[in-house]
RNA sequence: GCGAGGGUGGCGGAACUGGUAGACGCACCAGACUUAGGAUCUGGCGCCUUGCGGUGUGGGGGUUCGACUCCCCCCUCUCGCACCA
């Protein structure tokens, strides 16, 4: 191709690109401040760690929530659209270690790499806004928080079992362990003794559960999900005296309708009354050993899922309260100390495991629920029965329906002292302590006089040390004695700094919110602007922060709101949780060896154009299948569009009014253009189905060109096409701003096409006046009639019955009804 | 195992509360313009059939004048949780 074929057919993306952007980012178009005569809307993606440079992902992410903010600004609103960066994490440190530099270096300079990269796909953001999350001045808001939700109960510390990652050298929570290792780097996770800070978020898991009710804007596979990480369940918790000892095991169970049916007892190999239990125990050691190996077996659980039941009996038995039975105790591997109370009354007729558990140890069961209609023969069970069914072998309970027997069990038991209802979750409190160097030192002091004491806030931020000496750069806090001495804030004697840093899931729990007053000095929230802008109207990110992020973001809002620093319940009104960018049908890494990367398109095709395929190859919740070819298609759009313009630039200066009487080509290129405002609108509105609205736009770009041209007996009159090619540009604008505004000033327009309103659909224009009726015989497609729109039923009959295409296929046969549906098909059945 | 969401041409995907299945785009085919075209424009394009027509939305049944859409059973793919008592 040459240079002047080039430069007519196509339009210069790139200078037209760079034009639009310096405009934007110098002139601070998208800067917004409060504003109540308007009304608000936050959109906001989720902020990306600034690995390096941006992926299809992130492309995909933020033109979805770019069309959203520029639509919305288009729609009056006034739009909040911020972007920071999630700026502490482990790939700051490995990368730092591996370049001899320093984390902070090596993030700031992706970040400013970054920022660029988002600047040339022409988002429309408020760049004052922005945030890192490593800076100090936001960090030491998170320090505040922490010591006020430590102040206030939220935070405590404790020993624990935790996950250890020996690779990353840190622990994780038990959300970022995935089959047994670590979320990030994949190595086997151990267990490890250790003091570490923690969250309450079980006291808000109650509220938590119950307001996911009224996120009605969440899809319901996100809503699901965070329901069964809480996994509330209520049941019976009940105390069996051990025999001939001084001992009381409570069990929890769901299924009280059951407990007359209980043949043994399983109890966690962590369970601390299990000592006591053994130590006269003949096979003492046998037991110890068993328990050992439980144990182990559970650290090595990683990704052999179905381990088999094993347990053994400790030589003790306890009573089942309501009937007075002996049952053994076994400890079993299957039982989850951290569970309800680590110990379980097992039922092998009505539960799959103690099933399982029972037949292997030769142990009786006992069915005592039987389902209509049944019978049940221990002997020969071949599994547990696990469906609601009348009760037998229950002492006074017999005879119930176990639905109703569940709830006078229960009343059963708290009456005679011995039992209480119980609700447990399986949700379990947030470790945020991490022996990392790159994250945010938590604010305390220990000292040995005063014990541990909160840093007041005049003496916040602690901040992160950075004067090492050479090569220690990522040195965890504990071995920094120059930031361990301190002295306590209480008495003034030496004390020591606590050395854990935050979990990064801190810093995205609450940034949200602080964009809403991101360089305030006095608080971490200012409370009028936080009040004005939160919550988020708009959320959009991957759907793989379905439950950590999502949960804790809810979690800190909830605190935040306690601690008097919001006003609202729920962070995000609506969640949009887009699809992963896919090519050969997975996801794009780098190990498989098929990602594509945002600059070479951009080079190659402009941001308009990368920015139209996204929205276009598939709807935002579904994965998109990367395309080279589709990326083409979009750019011949935006060239076709740009030639029509460039070839009937001289037409375009015309009077703006529509005339009266339009030819048949005006009319329908008129209407085309009212039906397609319709219609994006409501691709929008409905469910930012950027893709519908597309094609959509393309339709009206295919009768705008076939009305468009020398044909004078086809063409639409001049000002039909100045409209529906303003309007086309308006629409279009969302999605591709560079190419829309330059166009928009090429046909002669001297404002932005920024302050244009979104366009308003005339419904009589858009209108058809001529409508196909579809002719069916039996539900079958027999013709087609062109009438006009207001053709009465009997009108249509008649004309139905009397079509020749029609006609043969009645072929004389009886007809033994006419269904018309209005403006749509006539059906004859015969 | 439990939970959620999918399965429509060669491909990505359309189809509102049941009412013309396959919009729009890609790929492909034919033609035009061209020295040339991987540019652009025009037309075609589910499958079977020369045609009339038949058939078709994972499979099977059902409801209905009419089903991608509603009901029942089954197959399959993706994702999440996974011994939660």
């Amino acid at each position: 191709m040459t240079e002047t074929n080039a430069m007519s057919n196509r339009y210069d993306f790139k200078t037209i690109e760079a034009k639009w952007q310096t405009t934007w980012v110098d002139g601070g178009v998208y800067r917004v401040t409060e504003d109540d005569s308007k009304e608000k809307y936050y959109v906001l993606e989720m902020f990306p760690y600034p690995s390096g440079r941006i992926h299809m992902g992130h492309v995909r992410n933020y033109s979805i929530g770019d069309v959203v903010a520029r639509y919305k600004r288009l729609r009056g609103y006034n739009v909040l659209h911020p972007m920071g960066w999630d700026a502490f994490g482990l790939p700051a440190e490995n990368a730092a270690q591996k370049n001899n530099t320093h984390p902070a270096t090596w993030t700031y300079e992706n970040i400013d790499y970054m920022r660029n990269q988002l600047q040339q796909l022409g988002l429309s953001y408020d760049w004052q806004r922005e945030i890192a999350t490593c800076n100090p001045d936001y960090y030491k808001w998170e320090q505040l928080l922490f010591t006020e939700m430590y102040q206030k109960g939220i935070v405590y510390q404790k020993v624990t079992t935790v996950n250890w990652c020996e690779s990353c050298k840190t622990v994780l929570a038990n959300e970022q362990v995935i089959d047994g290792a670590c979320w990030r780097c994949d190595e086997e996770v151990y267990p490890r003794e250790m003091n570490g800070w923690f969250f309450k978020i079980t006291d808000y898991a109650e509220e938590l559960l119950q307001d996911l009710d009224t996120l009605t804007g969440w899809p319901d596979k996100v809503i699901t999900m965070q329901k069964n990480w809480i996994g509330k369940s209520t049941g019976l918790e009940c105390d069996f005296q051990v025999e001939d000892m001084d001992h009381i095991i409570s069990i929890f169970t769901t299924r009280p309708d059951t407990i007359f049916g209980v043949t043994f007892m399983s109890i966690a190999a962590e369970h601390p009354l299990l000592d006591a239990l053994i130590k006269d125990s003949e096979d003492k050691t046998a037991v110890r050993n068993f328990i050992e190996e439980i144990k182990v077996e559970k650290q090595r659980k990683s990704v052999n899922d179905d381990p088999e039941k094993r347990g053994i009996f400790t030589g003790k038995y306890c009573i089942n309260p309501f009937n007075g039975e002996r049952v053994p105790i076994y400890v079993a591997n299957f039982v989850l100390i951290e569970y309800g109370t680590g110990a379980v009354m097992a039922v092998p007729a009505h539960d799959e495991r103690d099933f399982e558990f029972a037949r292997k140890y030769n142990l009786p069961i006992r069915p005592v629920v039987i389902p209509e209609g049944e019978t049940m023969d221990p002997a020969t069970m071949e599994e547990a029965s696990t469906v609601p069914g009348s009760l037998v072998n229950s002492g006074a309970f017999s005879g119930q329906d176990s639905i109703d027997a569940q709830k006078a069990i229960l009343a059963y038991a708290e009456d005679k002292g011995f039992g209480k209802q119980r609700v447990t979750y399986r949700l379990r409190d947030w470790g945020i302590s991490r022996q990392r160097y790159w994250g945010a030192p938590i604010p305390m002091v220990h000292c040995e006089n005063c014990g541990v004491q909160p840093v007041p806030e005049k003496d916040l931020p602690v901040v992160l040390p950075e004067d090492t000496e050479a090569g220690s750069e990522c040195l965890p806090l504990h071995q920094r004695p120059s930031f361990i001495a301190t002295a306590c804030p209480q008495c003034g004697e030496a004390a020591q700094r606590e050395t854990d840093t935050m979990d990064t899931f801190m810093e995205s729990s609450w940034y949200f919110a602080r964009f809403a007053s991101p360089r305030h000095t006095e608080s971490p929230l200012a409370k009028p602007k936080a009040s004005y802008w939160l919550p988020v109207d708009q959320y959009i990110g991957g759907v793989e922060h379905a439950i950590l992020h999502l949960l804790y973001s809810r979690f800190f809002t909830k605190v935040l709101r306690d601690l008097g620093y919001l006003e609202v319940d729920e962070p995000f009104t609506n969640l949009l949780t887009q699809g992963m960018v896919i090519k050969d049908g997975t996801k794009m890494s780098k190990s498989k060896g098929n990602v594509v990367d945002p600059n070479d398109l951009i080079q190659q095709y402009g941001a308009d154009t990368v920015r139209l395929f996204s929205l276009f190859a598939a709807p935002p919740e579904r994965d998109l299948e990367w395309s080279a070819q589709g990326v083409e298609g979009a750019s011949r759009f935006l060239n076709r569009v740009y030639r029509l313009i460039m070839a009937n630039i001289a037409l375009l200066d015309c009077p703006a009014e529509i005339p009266k009487n339009l030819s048949p080509g005006g009319k329908e290129l008129h209407r085309k253009t009212h039906q397609t405002i319709q219609r994006v609108t409501e691709s929008i509105e409905h469910n930012f189905h950027f893709n519908t609205a597309i094609s959509g736009m393309m339709e009206m770009f295919n009768v705008l060109s076939a009305r468009t041209g020398d044909d004078q007996k086809q063409a639409a009159e001049p000002a039909v096409i100045r409209e529906a090619l303003s309007v086309l540009l308006v629409l279009l604008s969302p999605m591709v701003p560079h190419f829309a505004e330059e166009m928009w000033q090429t046909i002669g327009n001297a404002d932005s096409i920024e302050d244009q309103p979104w366009p308003v659909a005339d419904e009589k224009a858009a209108k058809e006046d001529l409508l196909t009726i579809v002719i069916q015989v039996n539900g079958k497609v027999r013709s087609r009639l062109q009438v006009s729109a207001d053709e009465d039923d009997t009108r249509l009959t008649q004309m139905a019955h009397d079509d020749e295409n029609t006609k043969k296929f009645i072929d004389g046969k009886p007809i033994k009804k006419t269904i018309v549906v209005k403006k749509k098909l006539v059906n004859i059945v015969i």
